[in-house]
Formats: structure tokens, sequence, C-alpha cells
DNA sequence: AACGACTTTGTGAACGCTCACAATACATAA
DNA sequence: TTATGTATTGTGAGCGTTCACAAAGTCGTT
């Protein structure tokens, strides 16, 4: 266990024959550097083997090169548990990882319960603890008011995933109503004239989003609503099987349905199978998560897919760049993609 | 933007009316504080909202309260891309981060390419930036000597997860081959004789140790191996449906299958719709991996689940312990569980 | 040749904590 | 009592950086 000395700047200053100061210089990409000198302390570097400090280089004064990802507790754990899993953490951690190494940031993942009463105290608290350069808030701590309140007089830079009021903050987001607006006239260019929204809950921001968008497709191509048109599945299975059995048994049937999330498709893939319908010959079917099974559900689902990798390195780039001295404000929106698979097709008859 | 003065443990000690030192000795839960002089320190601590600095504290030559956590990018990049997405980071997320917040510890994730010639050297870069007190290697990175024998050198505690051959460093890991032999036994208590074990890659310790379970198993049954009883599925579904359908059209075909993840199990359900072959009434089929998917396949897939999130709580556990000094050793094995749901019955006839 | 203006380099202090050790308080035994 | 030990508290130094500013060097002008 022989703990080898640890490489300081101080090795490298006295190996380049320069003082500390110019070595951070050289570290920091600093103007002001002959490049003779800027050279032999790179070489320097190399030879050593010297890499800075994280903690030092904070305590001095400058940046911690961290940024902290926030997610909710609840949601990880339920997918977990669930065995639903999405690729969402997956996407963020590839995203804002890629992003973030690139510039020699580190992402620092943190679990917090959404909506408790103490949560700017936690994440506060963890702020104090971390000093990161730059928070990120996934939803739905993105719409939670008071925790962006208490980042901001911590003063530490927060951007917002899937968040699209903009209040002077970094809003990185895909534009939910336009996806749905698209899926539906996906829908009614097909042919389709009865459509089905089975909405999540409207207690969330972008669920409400889709369901505007949905309806303002359908209004468009003179569509009129009635009692199916929205349908509240409450994000899971059970709930949608229940609310679909009995309208895709009934005569004015849709004959296409458009779901919230995949549990909420899976549902009515099972439900179409019970009642001897088949997709997308006699119903089509669009999901709106595009998670893992997704690919390999019988038949395999068409699906909006959101760009949450894409999100998260643009607020990791966007943080970064003003840690570096840029201001950090502004809304960025990210494409998403609707993917054609196999469970949309014309209407039957 | 009033960025408000640090509270510093000097500001504690000062309303305390005692020294830093005091102070730093309650927050470290360290011996000898009279009672009354540590009530009154905390209350100090809670009134100022008190929360030390991660960096300082590193800096004085104590913890970093940091745990690393190195994954694999291009397993990472593949799950996301291929929209595969499994539950493994989820459950890492939630296993380390539930267990690391216990503790006043924080997860870092870090992308390394496994196999890399320079993982080594990269993996020391971020070390020396971070000082975690501890690194946790997942799958494959687990089974890299040359990595782990940069850790020792480097004097930083690591975990190795799903690596189970004892050289003296703390592995957690699940039982890959009972497992495997659980799950055949399971086919052959149904009555099943004739199984196949539909193989992922012979490179992965993981893989070679399940096949040696099923094999143990079968041998164990008095069943006879044949050219179909282990065959390779390279862990993808092509290749998984390019080797079945002949064999699901034979006449002595299998009557059960075991995948060794579920994009494979995926591919043996598809192949077995399309040879018209019911399951489970022609045909029992069973995944090692139980991703998301699985529970919403129709039918629902019977599968063994990785214990992820309990071997990465485990692993921090045992590092955040040896950060207070116990030492960091041995083997813990983590149960895993066999999840029956409805690809598994009696074999037809 | 000397001045000013800019570029390049160096110095001391500070960041907030813990370490090692010194100092004091308190208790127990002789 | 006094000595001796143990429990409790305090002090100076140092961790590896960056900051603010001071010092030295360079150059073109006059």
């Amino acid at each position: 266990m022989h703990t080898r000395k640890t490489v300081t700047i101080e090795d490298v200053a006295l190996a380049a024959g320069v003082s500390r100061q110019t070595v951070s210089r050289v570290i920091n990409q600093g103007p002001n550097v002959k490049p003779a000198v800027r050279q032999r302390i790179e070489a320097a570097i190399e030879s050593l083997g010297y890499v800075p400090s994280l903690s030092a280089r904070r305590m001095g004064g400058g940046k911690s090169f961290l940024i902290l990802a926030i997610n909710d507790r609840q949601r990880t754990l339920d997918n977990w548990q669930a065995g639903r899993g999405n690729d969402w953490v997956d996407q963020m951690l590839y995203g804002g990882m890629t992003e973030c190494e690139k510039h020699g940031y580190h992402l620092v993942f943190e679990l917090i319960d959404a909506g408790a009463a103490d949560a700017p105290r936690q994440v506060s608290r963890v702020i104090a603890s971390l000093r990161p350069d730059g928070v990120i808030l996934t939803p739905p701590h993105s719409d939670d008011a008071a925790l962006v309140a208490k980042l901001d007089e911590l003063g530490v830079p927060c951007a917002r995933i899937g968040q699209r009021e903009p209040n002077g903050h970094l809003d990185v987001y895909m534009d939910e109503g336009g996806a749905a607006s698209e899926v539906a006239r996906h829908l009614i260019d097909l042919g389709h004239r009865r459509l089905t929204f089975i909405a999540g809950s409207p207690g969330y921001g972008n669920s409400r989003r889709r369901v505007e968008g949905f309806r303002a497709a359908t209004r468009a191509a003179g569509i009129a609503e009635d009692a199916a048109s929205v349908l509240n599945g409450d994000f899971n299975f059970a709930t949608t099987a229940d609310v679909l059995m009995p309208l895709l048994q009934s005569a004015g049937r849709p004959t296409a349905i458009i779901a919230d999330n995949d549990a909420m498709a899976f549902a009515t893939l099972h439900v179409a199978d019970r009642c001897g319908i088949a997709v997308p010959q006699g119903l089509s079917v669009i999901s709106f998560e595009d998670t893992p099974g997704v690919r390999f559900s019988v038949p395999p689902l068409t699906a909006i897919r959101q760009p949450t990798a894409r999100m998260i390195a643009c607020a990791c780039e966007k943080l970064i760049a003003n840690a570096a001295g840029e201001p950090a404000a502004g809304s960025f929106e990210i494409p998403y993609e609707l993917i054609v698979r196999a469970t949309t097709a014309k209407p039957p008859g």
C-alpha cells in the first residue's frame, strides 16, 4: 500500500522552472503566457502525470467542475420497483456525462422527493456541501418554483428540463404540444376520424401540453370533440385497461389511440387483443415515451421519442459555458422524433 | 444576485463559544465531547444552517465523501441508442444513491470504454482529480485486472460488481451459475427434458458461469447434452432469431428455452409466434435479465431478476465503512429472484 | 534614450477544513 | 492533600489551488 506522494502544481512549477501561478494559467487556459513557456509547462504536466485536485481548485475560489443533476426519488424508485424502467436515466447519464467530460466536468446525481416540503432545504444542503457550478432540474422538479427560487437565492445557476414558461432562467425542453399535434395529424392523414387520447395526469405540465396539442390538431381537422376524445389513464396499465375495455367494445369505438406513455400503450395492445381487434388493421396505436420494451412489442409500437440525452447535454453545455463567464439564460428547444413502427395504419372499413 | 457569505465552521464555533476543532469533532461524530457542549454546537449548526464544505474537508486531509461508479461507456451508449435500455443504471442510481445519502456521501458516475488500452490512465486521471473514498467497478470493468491493479497502486479501495474470483478485494455479486441451475430445474420439475440455453457471449464471465450452471442442472437430471443444448445468440435479437428459426421447426425441437438476456427472449417469442407455436403451451421461455418490457410482453416473461440496486448499495456501504476505518475486503453474495410469470408451463404432449 | 502602455511572470494571502499535538479540566487513588 | 491519569478542549500548521496585486519584461514612440 505505498501511497505515493501526490503531484502538485508546485512540482510542475519546479520542473518547468516557473511559478505556481503560471502553471495555473496554463491549466485554466488563461491568456498571457508565452507559447514557449506554455509548451514547457505542458510537457512537465504530461511527464509528471499531474492532474489538478478538484477540491483544491474549489477551495482556491475557482470553479468546482461539478454539475449537479437532481432527479425525483419517487420516480426513480417507481421505475425501479415496477421493473418499468425507462431510458430516461440511461440517457441522462449518457448525454450529461459525455458533455461534461469534454470540459473536464463531472456529473453528480442526487435524488430528491418531488413536492416534499423540505425539498428546497435538502437541495440547499447538497449545494452547500458540493458547491456545484450548475444544477440541472428534471421534471417534476423543474416545475417547482420554490426550488428555483432557493437556487437563485444561493446564486447557483440552474437549468430546467422540460419547462418552457420563460422566467429568465435557462430552459431546455422539447415541444410536447407540437409532438402531440404531429402524432394526431399522422393518424388523421391516414384517414382516422375517431381518435382517443389516453392522458397521463393533469398534474404534469407536459401531460397537459400534450392534451392541448392533441386537441388543437383534431380541432383543426374539423373533428368534433366528444366524451371519448380524451380519457384519463393515470399513467398506468390497470387504469387504462379498465377505461378502454368498454370503449373498445362499443359500437362507435375509436380507430386510433394515442397513449401518453408506454405502459398505457401496452395496456391498449392487451385490451385490443382481448377484444379480438387486430393492430394495426382494426386499431392504430401510438405511444408517447418509447421505452425499451416498445421496440420488441408485438407489433412494435409507433412512438414519439424524447430527446433526453440531447436535452441534458445541452443543459450541461450551457451551464459550463456560464461558469466560464457567458450568461446562462434562454430557451432551447430540442427536436423530438416520431418513430413510425408497425402499429399505425389506415382505419378499418 | 446577493451572494451571502458562506457559513463556515468558524462561525459555528463562535456562536457556540468553542473552538473549530470541537465543532469538527461533533461533525465527525468524534468521541470526547461533553454532551452539553455537543448539544450547544448542534444547536448552533442548526440555527446557522451550517453545512461543511466537501472540498475543504477533503483538503484538510479528511475524506472526500465521494464514491465513484465506473460504467462501460459502450454499454450505456448501446442501451441508449438501441432504445434497449435496461434498469441497470436506474437501479444502480437508486441503490447507490440511497446508501450514500445515509452517510452523507455522494455518487459520481463516470463512463469509461471497457477494454480500451488507456482505461487505466483515464481512471487515474479521474481519481486524481476527484480523490474519491472508493470506486465501484461494474461489469465488464470488474473483470479488468489492469484496472484493478492501477487502483491498488493509487491506494483507492474498490468494489467489483459481478466478480467472484476472490483476490483480496471487495466483491459483490449474485450467484449466476446457481440462478441458471435454478431456472433449469424449474423447467425440469415441470417435466421438460429437451432444454436449450441461448447463451450470450463467452467473453463475459457471467455468461460463462450461467452456461455452466445450466449444464450442471441438466447433467444432474440425467439429460444428455446434444448440439441444441447450448446455442449462441450473441446477446442480440437478430442472431437469436436466425439460430432459432430452423431449430423450432425441427422435429425434435426443444420444449423449453432459456435466454441469457431479454432481447434474446423476445426473439424467441417472435420466432415461436412465427412458427405457430403457442407460449407457454407449446414452448416454455425464461429470460435472464428482466428489463422493463418484460412485464408487458405477450405473454409476460418468466425471468431471473438481478439484484442490481442491492449489489450497488452493498458496495457503497462497504466502501464507506472502509473509509471509516474498517477493512474492505471479502465476498458478498446478494440473492437473486426468479420471477415466475406466464411463459413457463408443462411441456406439450 | 527615455517614456508609456501593454504583456508576461511572480508573490503573499486566503479558501475551510483536519491533523498532530499542546493545554487544560476533571476524576481517582495514594 | 497531592500525584497521576484520563477526558475534554484549544492551537498552529498545512492541504493544493486561485485571487488580487505587485514586479519585471517587451515593444513602439517620441
